[in-house]
DNA sequence: TTAATATTCAATCGATCACTTGAATACTAA
DNA sequence: TTAGTATTCAAGTGATCGATTGAATATTAA
């Protein structure tokens, strides 16, 4: 059948690149990390035409990066499993180190990043069962209910102002969001300390932490 | 400048998946993980022309992917560093786990990876410094000069027959090659055995070793 | 300076890609 | 069955990609 067994795998894997070659398919694949979502949900969150985004999402498909799950009238897509989310990681990774551009974008918008002291994931776990930091989840309802760090409370980073009564004054808060390149736990952390409390970020987002093997409960 | 940040990200990183999208880009990539290479070598090694190449060469190094440095009429290019190796590690486990294709080639072509027993890269390091296994690398000289496990002998697979002398006869020995999709190791290591030695493959080859920080020789 | 060589550039062609538009399919509820 | 909705399919357009060819550039040696 075949000659050379590596080029067919290079094949193959060169198609998963093509997958990643597009930034509308990034930005599906940073919303499917978060929840399974129906076309036109993912539609209407990205401003495509609900055509476009069906065979953007058959591309992803194909490439083995999401799954579709059919009910009744809806198709619900999700990611195929941990290790698309790992792989975006070392896709960063790769873009902050050498990519003059993504370095540039990430001192320029997401310059707070250290500057905001970002929580490793593994101290967060820690000092969240100790009961020493109030963990925030600023993300909308729908991404909280399909899976949060567990004993996190739900404040979308809109309603953050008017709902800021409801976390404890005196704990420090660590909020997080979708991922390294969303800005909601950049804006929540601001938010927070300008009405006096003590606030850090997650270093990472809620995908990241359920690909590190950590604990996520669901519902909600 | 920009109304959203993400996208920006996302769009430099579809560079990267671009770069990413290629049969040819990809056996670029695993030869320059091994040593750098000029611009005819590579052409040569792979069995394109130079336009080509020198070509394929500047989308990886748009991409950030590779590096090239010019010495006289020669530019050696080479991978921008270690994250990228990581990140082609990441998409084979993608592959290997959600892309069909893959698999089926992998099981047709490396059946022999589980019945090989590989041996994982840390249980290696601590049996070579024990002297309890001969380590044996099979990829041509000027890979092994560029970089190999301490103490490794180099025997290029082709050579392993005619001078399988130079092992020792009690001692295990582990032979690794490129990477995953490489065959040199599968080969040397049924050619060992069919000489009645005991053989076992390492689970990945030399860009994985040092891109996982453990100890790299070079020259010789 | 001249000749030789390694690499890159430029122009070209066929194939694929992203997106749009409009129709077809699949499923639900009345 | 019929109407309504979510998704997919199919065709078309402009843009980009991969590869080829031939010329241009940069460096070295004579």
């Amino acid at each position: 059948m075949s000659i050379n067994p590596k080029r067919e795998v290079f094949a193959s894997l060169a198609r998963v690149g093509t997958a990643l070659s597009s930034p509308t398919r990034m930005e599906y694949l940073e919303l499917l990390a978060q929840a399974e979502r129906s076309v036109e949900q993912l539609a209407t969150l990205t401003g495509t035409t609900v055509a476009n985004c069906s065979q953007h999402l058959q591309k992803l498909r194909q490439a083995g990066l999401v799954v579709g799950r059919k009910e009744g009238l809806y198709v619900f897509y999700r990611l195929a499993g941990d290790e698309v989310v790992a792989m975006l990681s070392a896709m960063s990774r790769v873009g902050e180190a050498y990519v003059a551009e993504v370095d540039r974008i990430v001192r320029l918008y997401f310059a707070h990043k250290d500057e905001l002291e970002p929580v490793p994931a593994r101290e967060l776990l820690e000092r969240a069962r100790k009961g020493l930091v109030t963990v925030l989840d600023v993300r909308p309802p729908h991404e909280f209910a399909a899976g949060h760090v567990p004993g996190a409370i739900n404040i979308p980073v809109h309603d953050l102002e008017k709902r800021i009564k409801e976390l404890p004054k005196r704990r420090e808060v660590v909020a997080y969001c979708r991922g390294p390149y969303c800005l909601m736990s950049f804006e929540a952390v601001q938010k927070l300390r300008k009405k006096g409390l003590r606030a850090r970020r997650l270093e990472n987002g809620l995908p990241e932490w359920r690909a590190a093997g950590l604990p996520v409960d669901a519902g909600g």
